[in-house]
DNA sequence: GTCTATAGTGCGATAGAC
DNA sequence: GTCTATCGCACTATAGAC
């Protein structure tokens, strides 16, 4: 509940993320440890961490759907067979790797949230934080994304559920704001929706604003000043 | 160079669209008699057009590289070997889809631009005619955008090429608008790329917008104050 | 716990009848 | 111009050696 001017730098952000990602790689293999034949945990941990970053890279270039198992083996550094000691088919991978990604994604976004109290400052906080996490987790986000519409029905509605619960938080923000007196908008929803898109394009297009030798924080300043600027809040009015 | 107060609406920006697609599709096969063996103009045409919606609709879906043939053979009314008339590849199915749609899409925002002299109008009328064109061609966009990634090289920059060439539009017509002082932004680039980024989320979240029951007018109105309000742009000043 | 070898499936693409 | 039948291949997944 600190009032400190704005939410932490990327680099305190993703070195507070780190451990937990962690963490979250052994809780997995725990939960997992009936369809996970490997029963050492410092090797599964280790090897787990080695097949989604190889899955994430190559679902990354060319999609997961694309992606073969040998290219995956080869990526990761294991054989065909010990591949198949983690997962029990290509479809249960993926699965593994979404919800990964899902929770470790809503935990930081429930640690930054409500850490301010006036309305500009909490949706600045709120935009930097979305930002700090996709830019420290891009290869999941960008993953997530793209894979969401190859999900089998019940897994997609989640997904478009979760979309709906991000920009919800920023619905609750805006919607203060509005009655306090330091927003004028009159579409709470579509420019939620609004701020949302500018969000995703951020690890979307990352190689548009990479080469044009871009940070996050530089863009999520951007995004800040150009989202308060279309709701009217007034440098003078961030107070209120 | 009409100065009407905005484009034309959807409706007939639609209407207008319509002959073209039956135009440049006839173009299309005259340009690729070599590889397609099928002789008859209306045949060939009325095939290819067959063709291009189930694989519009099937890619959609799930994408273009999981959608089999068999599929496509059976969405299309098409057999495997009537198919294999019309291209000699899969991929270079997928070629002649992206460049269709590019050459549509091009002249489209061609014909739309420069019709306007006041920065704001210039700028509501470019928002306006990228989102009809969105909206009218949908399935296409959508295929475009998922299908980038999967391009080979040479595509895959042209693609990258296409991008930054939209958002020079808005590049120019922002800068026009602060020279002018009708404008206030500092980053002229990064706006120009929010824009684009607030265009892509019509059709990309095409299911969200679908749910709220809400058209393209209503979001194109949304889009064109949002981003006027952040570039500063104040009712009174539009006139500049 | 990890490997190599292979079974079984469905793919893209083609040949040849009509 | 379109069809059916089929080829060869690459894939996911598994079995059994080490």
């Amino acid at each position: 509940m600190s009032e400190s001017p704005a939410t932490a730098s990327y680099a305190e952000f993703s070195r507070r993320l780190k451990p937990r990602m962690a963490e979250l790689l052994a809780a997995l293999f725990q939960e997992n440890r009936g369809s996970i034949r490997v029963k050492k945990e410092k090797v599964a941990v280790k090897n787990l961490e080695k097949i989604f970053a190889a899955a994430l890279a190559l679902g990354q270039t060319k999609g997961f759907h694309a992606m073969s198992l040998r290219e995956l083996s080869r990526a990761s550094g294991l054989s065909m067979g010990a591949l198949y000691s983690y997962f029990s088919s290509k479809e249960e991978l993926r699965g593994h790797i979404l919800r990964f990604g899902v929770r470790l994604a809503s935990e930081a976004v429930e640690a930054e949230a409500k850490r301010y109290s006036r309305p500009a400052e909490q949706l600045a906080g709120a935009i930097r934080a979305h930002l700090f996490l996709s830019e420290a987790l891009r290869p999941w986000f960008y993953f997530a994304y793209m894979e969401a519409r190859n999900l089998p029905a019940k897994e997609r509605e989640q997904a478009m559920a979760n979309e709906r619960r991000t920009e919800a938080v920023f619905v609750r923000i805006l919607r203060e704001g509005k009655k306090r007196g330091a927003f004028r908008l009159p579409e709470v929803e579509l420019t939620a929706a609004a701020i949302k898109a500018l969000l995703q394009d951020w690890y979307l297009k990352r190689w548009k604003y990479g080469q044009a030798g871009l940070g996050v924080e530089e863009y999520a300043a951007f995004v800040v000043n150009f989202v308060l600027g279309a709701i009217r809040a007034r440098p003078k009015e961030w107070g209120k």
